[in-house]
DNA sequence: ACTTGTGAAACAATTCACAGCA
DNA sequence: TGCTGTGAATTGTTTCACAAGT
């Protein structure tokens, strides 16, 4: 246990960790080691356990991780516990994508309103009933309605305006599908998601691949561990960088 | 010029760079400083420079880079200058985003075909015209119309096996929207998107956030550099970190 | 015997600071 | 003078390797 400062990565692979463990919760499984939940997550078991002593000493030495408590643990450090309402802004078809998405509800978010500045969505009824509203409606919603969470999905132009009036309604976190960076405070959070971004590191790495066909690094690599894949081929692990990481485009 | 391995993050913040070189040249500008376009991707300037010296010298020294040449410079080192051929796996609402967006013709990305291993969406008439495929028809696609890059849209269930079939079929690219790590040979790339797993980060924040008022850490951060902003309040620099990278989740 | 937790070591990425050139 | 390009310094992250606990 430490107080060094977590990494951006450590968050999100405490996310794919629980990911994890609410499946084999709902297997049965009783107590997993780091081993075996490490080589689920693609990444070394070493790291798994570097990441959870940034809060705590949650497993037993020569057992491994009680699965209900681990899960329990790690949903309070990621403050994912009670439900939390988030705010939609551009009523386009990533935000229906979304509304229909089912990873949302399951992991304990609720879409609270759909709101876009486009004066020809404002009024029209989506396929779940919500209907959409003005950018009038912003502050009053997020402040009765306790929500700390945005999306913004709208073209590139409308993003740091948008991004303004969010922070000013009192916003905290903000998952951006727009390509451009926009300024924020700092007390406020932001993601980017951009798809083309991803698929241009895609390119990138097969461009690549082609350039030097039995590369020197790949080769490297595949002399490393592959935490129990049962697969043919040398697998590549996700340093979980590009981040998106993903970090995040 | 250096022969060091290229950072993850260096080849998403090239993507981000080439966004804003294509709007500068839209927009009539010929020539750009490093501090200029630095500070509209919310970078730092020397961070520009380092992430352009992996591969090659393309400034003029007291003047800048020359927008139109740098914008070929990093679509040549991205590899994005001809058109590219995707396949999309799950006829699910992802997909019919995914058709809909703007971003990606813009890029040079082009939907080649959409299938599915669901008997029921199969031969289904999508918004755009495409008729969604049986997965027999994978290999065949692939092979003739020069596809190297596909998208995962799927039930985390059928991710892994989706993605053997992707590998097996010759994809040597592919975005996974499942939450799911799955295994790929070492000479196939993968990138995560999982929205939910963003949002935990964000919530995540927030919760840390409530907890230490005024940190020292955000103080810290604060005394730094704003590149350029014309924000009243001090702004985040954005380390493409969690990926995301750029993440990527 | 087995697995966690963690300092220390190794590795990687970012930022500084300035030489070099237009 | 002004801006690039880049070694060196700094900062951050991952992995190793083993002590400690059950």
């Amino acid at each position: 246990m430490k107080k060094t400062n977590v990494p951006a990565a450590t968050i999100i692979r405490l996310s794919v960790y629980q990911r994890y463990l609410k499946r084999l919760l709902a297997g049965g499984v009783k107590v997993v080691s780091s081993q075996d939940l490490a080589s689920q997550a693609n990444v070394n078991p070493a790291q798994l356990r570097k990441d959870l002593s940034y809060f705590g000493r949650f497993g037993v030495r020569g057992v491994g991780y009680c699965v209900s408590t681990l899960l329990q643990k790690i949903s309070a450090i990621l403050g994912v516990i009670e439900q939390r309402n988030v705010i939609l802004v551009g009523a386009g078809p990533i935000t229906q994508a979304l509304l229909r998405h089912p990873g949302f509800p399951q992991q304990g978010y609720h879409f609270e309103a759909v709101l876009d500045v486009d004066e020809k969505n404002i009024g029209k009824t989506l396929e779940n009933g919500m209907v959409v509203q003005p950018m009038d409606s912003l502050k009053e919603i997020v402040e009765e309605r306790n929500v700390e969470l945005a999306v913004i999905a709208v073209p590139l132009e409308q993003s740091q305006k948008i991004g303004d009036m969010l922070v000013e309604a009192g916003i905290k976190g903000i998952l951006s599908f727009s390509p451009n960076r926009i300024k924020v405070p700092l007390n406020v959070s932001i993601q980017y998601i951009d798809f083309t971004i991803l698929l241009d590191s895609l390119t990138y790495n097969i461009s690549r691949g082609r350039k030097k066909k039995t590369t020197e690094v790949l080769e490297k690599k595949a002399q490393k561990l592959k935490w129990g894949s049962e697969h043919s081929w040398p697998v590549v692990q996700s340093n979980s960088k590009g981040y998106n990481a993903g970090l995040s485009t």
